[in-house]
DNA sequence: CCATGTCATGCGTGATGCGGCATAATCAGT
DNA sequence: ACTGATTATGCCGCATCACGCATGACATGG
């Protein structure tokens, strides 16, 4: 209903940054790193090992996170332990969630009528 | 918090298809798209003029928000009059924005007390 | 029924980004 | 400062997808 800034059309800049934030969040490796980091604080050598992913693909993946602001890191030893304090990603994915089990839902419904 | 399906940890397929739904919000094009059918029903023809795009991309983009179920279309006379009648799309944009803006204040604030 | 306007769809190109391998940079401990 | 572990980065192949051009499918009006 309302638009996003009141009253006024969202810029296409605007859109660009909201656009370039979802593709953070359309990569399954990256939506699975921030999902396990939510649940706890990890080092880079438990996510490898959770998800099997390279070393280096894992680094770049939570660099990208980190420079968008939705991971931290803090040295605990020789290892970087990484975690997602942010539970904007979260709130998100449950709205996805829900409207794809509606639509699911939809679907069923749908073909029971047929 | 409590993870999407409470107690369990959400299943790599569900999130593949979160992501895939976050993945048509990445592209600013479909994002604008759909901004422009928030407010309004629209023809094609409108939404070329109005993107700049050509007609076979916006036809392409409209046609996989459709399948997702995120615009519907109706014919008007010769042509197709499409809408967006989700709130979702628009819930989940203000959350973003509201992220992007409070993290650009956080970096002024960072920059003025340097 | 034919011509016209509107939308969808093959096809090709170019850009973007994933993902791994090898290597460099960085840090902890000695 | 040196060594070994841990993380970041350059390079490259490959897949995906945006995007436009040309064409086809389809409905509408004459």
């Amino acid at each position: 209903m309302a638009a996003f800034v009141d009253g006024a059309r969202p810029s296409p800049e605007l859109m660009e940054e909201i656009s370039r934030f979802f593709r953070l969040l359309s990569e399954p490796a990256r939506l699975q790193l921030l999902c396990l980091l939510r649940s706890e604080p990890l080092d880079v050598s438990s996510l490898i090992q959770a998800t099997g992913f390279s070393q280096s693909h894992i680094s770049r993946q939570l660099g990208q996170l980190q420079r968008a602001g939705l991971v931290s890191c803090e040295r605990e030893g020789s290892r970087l332990i990484y975690s997602a304090d942010d539970e904007l990603v979260e709130e998100l994915c449950v709205l996805v969630q829900g409207r794809l089990r509606q639509r699911l839902e939809a679907q069923l419904l749908q073909l029971q009528a047929a």
